[in-house]
DNA sequence: CACCATGTGTACCGAGCGGTAGACTGGGCC
DNA sequence: GGCCCAGTCTACCGCTCGGTACACATGGTG
């Protein structure tokens, strides 16, 4: 599906590109409000060309979503590699308000405006959508644990707890954000936050 | 249109009763998600009767909505109303999750799940639904404000980043009770939120 | 008890949905 | 340079969408 064929009229658009397009229909639209016409325009490309290499709407969805959840979890990952549990809780919550209010793409979160909630005979989105949002937490929730390995964080600390307290939250910025929130008006909301964690640095 | 007038034949359905039917599609299903045959439905009632009574899908919405947040908002105010602001908060932040996660109900929460990203012709939705949560992050604001006023809080709290911090977390709490986290998951989440409230009780 | 304003039920509207058939286009390979 | 085959294009499919026309049911009022 993917690799180019050594026959054949070669393809006129880049796959991964035009992914990008779909993603941001779905990220602001939702993925029930993003239409078929909406998408193919956005995307620079016709039904038949969207079908024949994604098969169908919801599996544009899972693509695109899953090529946007790999790089916000790459910059997740690259945020929570710093020395301190404080400051890697830190620095996810602030690069996590910066994707959300960055002006080169739609404000807010893919993996929450694309489908909270859905028809009825999409409720896969909003469980691929899940998923992904689980995938941050353990993530927060592993650089936690090797926190309290390390002695950073108290033995008894309620890790999970912890780690779905800072997802909560950046769930929450990613809910103002959608609205209109700025970078300022998040990072205030960081400020108070980071009251919360144990051990300051 | 709400009033019962005096001759002709008599409407069949409690109207308050069926907007909350109405409140659960919406809930579920999104505004986009929620089709006129499900709600109508699950309202017990038929088009002619919904249009007649309600005007179109959107001022359904907006009724329903209305009745949703109203209800959510004067819990909110009962749970503000403590005597320190830290009880203050806690209180909001354990009814708001009890809301959340309460069984006859859908999970999560409609000001949420009802349309954070809307189709194109409907980004009204949003707007209405921003303005909801906007009014409860007002009401937490005035508690805090009234807070410092009464030397509960430092004077140099940033209250509305405090608020900001405390709506955006109850708001990632609906992002997950809507994902199936349960009420006790929570409340850990609740129990790390606390120490970032300045001047425990 | 006939009238009549209103609510209810069925059956339908045009539009837009997600998805596809089939003719045409164009570049690598022999 | 002619063949081949994947990609692209136009035009269309059946279906469901939100919304409505119109006939019938209902019950208080004179």
């Amino acid at each position: 599906m993917s690799a180019t064929p050594a026959v054949g009229r070669p393809r006129a658009f880049d796959e991964e590109a035009v992914l990008d397009r779909a993603a941001e229909v779905f990220w602001r639209h939702g993925y029930d409000g993003a239409s078929l016409s909406a998408l193919t325009s956005a995307m620079g490309i016709n039904r038949p060309s969207l079908y024949s290499t994604f098969g169908s709407k919801e599996q544009l969805f899972r693509r695109a979503f899953a090529r946007y959840h790999e790089e916000k979890l790459a910059d997740t990952r690259a945020a929570l590699d710093r020395p301190t549990a404080y400051a890697a809780v830190r620095a996810y919550l602030c690069v996590s308000a910066d994707g959300l209010t960055a002006g080169n793409q739609p404000p807010g979160c893919l993996s929450i405006q694309g489908g909270l909630a859905c028809a009825p005979g999409n409720a896969g989105i909003s469980d691929v959508l899940a998923a992904g949002r689980a995938g941050t937490e353990a993530a927060l929730e592993e650089r936690l644990a090797r926190a309290v390995r390390e002695g950073d964080l108290p033995e008894d600390t309620d890790i999970s707890g912890l780690a779905r307290f800072v997802m909560a939250l950046s769930e929450g910025h990613a809910v103002h954000a959608a609205a209109g929130a700025s970078r300022e008006e998040l990072q205030a909301s960081i400020d108070m936050a980071m009251r919360a964690v144990p051990l300051r640095p």
